[in-house]
DNA sequence: TACATATGATCAT
DNA sequence: TGATCCTATGTAA
């Protein structure tokens, strides 16, 4: 379930349970046997969140208190990756386990991920400077996402799911905040109107933020969307049938009645 | 047992 | 645009 509000989530739960600590690293399926062999028994420095990216950051070899970052542990998820939380030192990890670490009181088991890879600290910034902003984040920039809309070919629908245009949005939420706004998914995104972005911006950030504290995407009540993965099922707001069509290479689900183009 | 599917992204053509 | 990779799950055969 990995959009902008799930990588969050973990971001403060592994905060929580592994930060500041020196942590045993491994790769049961022995896919990162190198990478995790760097990192076994070092100091957790901190744990980071941007769009649907995590770092985790390291101390040297043998630091025990240093605060100087040596490298950073870069984890996405992808369509299919996981995490899972345990007690203690956990059962045994599934085959598919890329990593795992553990402090002894919480292991956390990562499997199916997109990417895990170690970082310098130069290729972080470099992969994050690649990144539009963050709606999540409290140093977001919206501008940043007004003027990459402004410089876009393409209509916004393709545009919401760019993540140098804005990180952390994926299918579902650019669903739910194009319909929540009653924009066209195929409207030009340079054509979105300055009021209009505004109201999405705020629509993202507050979607996110109620993702980031139930854990789900559920925008239109409890366990209920107004589109998303809902074709041929009545509009909340109208009652016309839900529609999917591809955009941006992905099925956009939306409403043609009250996102209709003006 | 096999296959379809999934909230993602990249690389080749 | 299409193929491909990653893993787990649910349904069909």
């Amino acid at each position: 379930m990995p959009e902008g509000h799930t990588i969050h989530r973990l971001a403060r739960d592994h905060r929580r349970d592994l930060e500041g600590r020196h942590v045993a690293v491994t790769s049961p399926q022995g896919r990162f046997d190198g990478g995790a062999a760097t990192l076994d028994g070092r100091l957790l420095l901190d744990v980071d969140a941007y769009g649907k990216h995590l770092f985790y950051r390291w101390a040297g070899p043998g630091h025990a208190t240093g605060d100087e970052v040596d490298r950073t542990l870069h984890v996405h998820l992808g369509l299919v990756g996981v995490f899972r939380r345990h007690r203690g030192t956990g059962p045994a990890p599934t085959p598919g386990t890329r990593l795992a670490m553990t402090t002894g009181a919480v292991t956390v088991h990562l499997a199916g991920p997109m990417t895990c890879e170690l970082l310098d600290p130069p290729d972080e910034q470099a992969l994050r400077a690649r990144l539009g902003p963050d709606p999540l984040r409290r140093d977001a920039a919206p501008e940043a996402m007004w003027a990459a809309l402004q410089r876009r070919r393409g209509p916004i629908g393709g545009a919401l799911l760019d993540q140098s245009v804005v990180a952390g949005i994926g299918n579902a939420y650019r669903a739910e905040a194009l319909f929540a706004c009653a924009i066209d998914p195929l409207l030009p995104a340079r054509e979105l109107d300055r009021a209009t972005f505004d109201r999405l911006w705020e629509t993202l950030v507050s979607m996110l933020r109620v993702g980031v504290r139930t854990g789900r995407i559920a925008t239109a009540g409890p366990d209920e969307r107004y589109v998303y993965r809902r074709t041929g099922e009545p509009c909340h707001r109208c009652g016309t049938a839900v529609t999917g069509s591809e955009v941006g290479g992905r099925t956009l689900y939306s409403c043609p009645v009250c996102q209709r183009g003006a």
